[in-house]
DNA sequence: CATTTTGCAACCGCTTCAGTTGCTGATGGC
DNA sequence: GCCATCAGCAACTGAAGCGGTTGCAAAATG
């Protein structure tokens, strides 16, 4: 999100990695690998060379923070990942299914809360004054 | 939410986390760490020596599923606790608390998710035909 | 007094993750 | 055509977290 902040910030310029990262305070190719998730989900678009760098591939108002995460978590139910419980027992057998369809729902519940933002609420935010050109 | 199904299951007994631990397919030792959780947060009962266990501390209906995760989930915002932006960049600056905002709000949507199912829900899924004595 | 059982500390091995280095390939200015 | 810039990617390191395990003290029961 701070990334995706900066970028908005800097509307329309081709922002280097190590730009960002400055911001981040953190190593340039720890915001590439993160931007390269964005990437493949067709926020952001990379310019190689140059004077290139990245930017928004869309406006603010039509990134929301579901978007974000659906494109930066790679698998939600981690939790439920290694859980094998033992199926001879009448508890054991049925409860796997039962945790799945309870961590569905509380994880819509957090969906539908991220939904509701926009990077262009969170752009708003960061300048409460104006503009500001540079 | 395994274990309080058991305890559900086994209604009112003294069920040792040996047993407990048969279910899940793990060692007591695990089943005892997240018991010592829940016995701090008042959900579950301990009793010492021969013949002891765990035991339900309130009534199926009573225990939400919220309740059981501020009981386990120690530190929410995890993701935030090593975010430490550049003060000096006009973003980094203001970012860290825009974005504790945020996820205030969508851990608030999650929970309400949570608040939604009790422990009697869940022990309703486990024996769809009836009490069943043993 | 012996057995059962919780409670707790210590340790091991695995996984995950931020951070880092080094290289390749593309791009654009000179 | 050459060089500086920049994304992309693989590999490694160190720290943190976690499930699992062992060992032991303390409490309760018969």
């Amino acid at each position: 999100m701070h990334i995706l902040a900066y970028l908005a910030f800097r509307q329309g310029a081709a922002v280097p990695s190590a730009e960002i990262a400055g911001s981040v305070s953190t190593n340039p190719v720890v915001i590439r690998r993160l931007l390269s998730a964005l990437v493949k989900a067709r926020l952001v678009s990379a310019q190689k060379g140059a004077n290139g760098g990245y930017a928004l591939a869309s406006t603010p108002p039509n990134i929301s923070l579901l978007d974000v995460y659906r494109a930066v978590e790679p698998t939600p139910n981690r939790g439920l990942r290694t859980f094998t419980p033992n199926q001879k027992c009448p508890v054991g057998a049925k409860i796997e299914s039962i945790l799945h369809g309870v961590f569905f729902k509380a994880q819509a519940g957090m969906e539908t809360a991220l939904a509701r933002f926009t990077l262009a609420a969170i752009d708003q935010e960061l300048r409460p004054i104006g503009p500001g050109k540079k």
